[in-house]
DNA sequence: TTTT
DNA sequence: TTTT
């Protein structure tokens, strides 16, 4: 019915890119993402979250996006099921982005943004009332 | 850069459906949102927030939502400027819905949701890895 | 840095109350969450998300939802690890609610909505500026 | 019933930082955050929206971001209703924000991330189930 | 200008 | 009353 996810985090790798058979290209990738808060321990925790990006964007992820890179995704949680290798049923969580947005700066000497748009255009006709 | 609410609430009053010049559809409706805890006068308190939606889902808005009717909304918040009948330079807030959902049941007799497909059409090829 | 999720879905089954030794509620439950678009065989699909919450509102879902009832979680994604019973490490993730929000009418002949506050309550000042 | 409004952006200006007569911190700024789109005349729009937050977070905006600064806030949307100059009633919206994180490097030679803890502090109990 |  |  709704499912929006919005994390902010760094990336754990380089993206992997690929290609369907179709053409269609698909990036992958975590985001290493701190919780708030401290637990028993007085230790931070952190959650490695998956991330799978389509067409334009995986490719602009793939160019821009690198090992240790912070970045904002907005998306929704999806619960992919799949076979183990011991024949096994299990699941995966993984987030489809519908954005991604790039938050490092280019380089050091810049405090710059890395922007991407999202490839839904909207029409922002005049509202008549 | 990232703009994203997620709402719901109930409509103060039917939605209204207008037409642009070049024959879009965009209807616009009020959120009335309680806030989740009482203020020092120990009353509830609620936000009135208007909603704009475009294209075929406005037409579905204007078809399925009424007057108390309880809705999801997930867009993004728009800051719009109007000049007053003042003269003056005026900001009113609106949210720019992406997906609207039919929170209410159809009729008392059902607990069905009716429910809205998005506009948006993700293809769901397998993942490459 | 910043992990945020929100979801509408209907229950699968009645929550699970536990209670930790140190007396603390925590309910479980799984929410189907439909996707808002068809895959190519042409079927809606759903995602079964694993929901846990602290705490008054646990109490609160045990009392007041039940399978197949329609709620709003605001929360958290986390990626739990565990010992698998094949001495393997596998994740499995969770949504830790902030809130959750009750749906549907509490009868058949009742629109309303059995609502539940959060337990966070910020102090609601006037703003000085 | 629900609200939850994600923003990243730039702050256009220093935060402001005031006492309520009962010594509770807040802070007032306002991000400009840009459109993921062009609009008709091939410019990129942003939307200026004001951020108000309470407490300790209150004061470390007013330690740790300044104009330009890019920041993340996650909250809830209010519309607040004022008496004019005019005599007149008018609405103004904010986001009340739960969390803030401070998204720019603290100097160009350093890409950390300066963060900030939220205030709610949840128990991290193990889930006993 | 407000809904349950 | 606007940021990069």
């Amino acid at each position: 019915m709704l499912n929006r996810i919005i994390l902010i985090g760094r990336l754990t790798k380089d993206p992997e890119l690929r290609y369907t058979p179709n053409g269609k290209a698909v990036a992958g990738f975590t985001l290493a993402v701190d919780r708030p808060y401290k637990n028993q321990q007085g230790e931070r925790e952190t959650d490695f979250i998956n991330i799978v990006v389509w067409g334009k964007q995986a490719e602009n992820c793939a160019n821009y996006l690198s090992k240790g890179k912070l970045a904002a995704v907005d998306g929704s949680l999806r619960i992919r099921s799949f076979e183990g290798q011991d024949g096994q049923r299990h699941w995966v969580a993984e987030v489809l982005a519908e954005t991604v947005r790039f938050l490092s700066p280019k380089d050091k000497n810049d405090t710059g943004v890395e922007e991407m748009g999202t490839l839904i255009d909207f029409t922002d006709d005049d509202i008549p009332f």
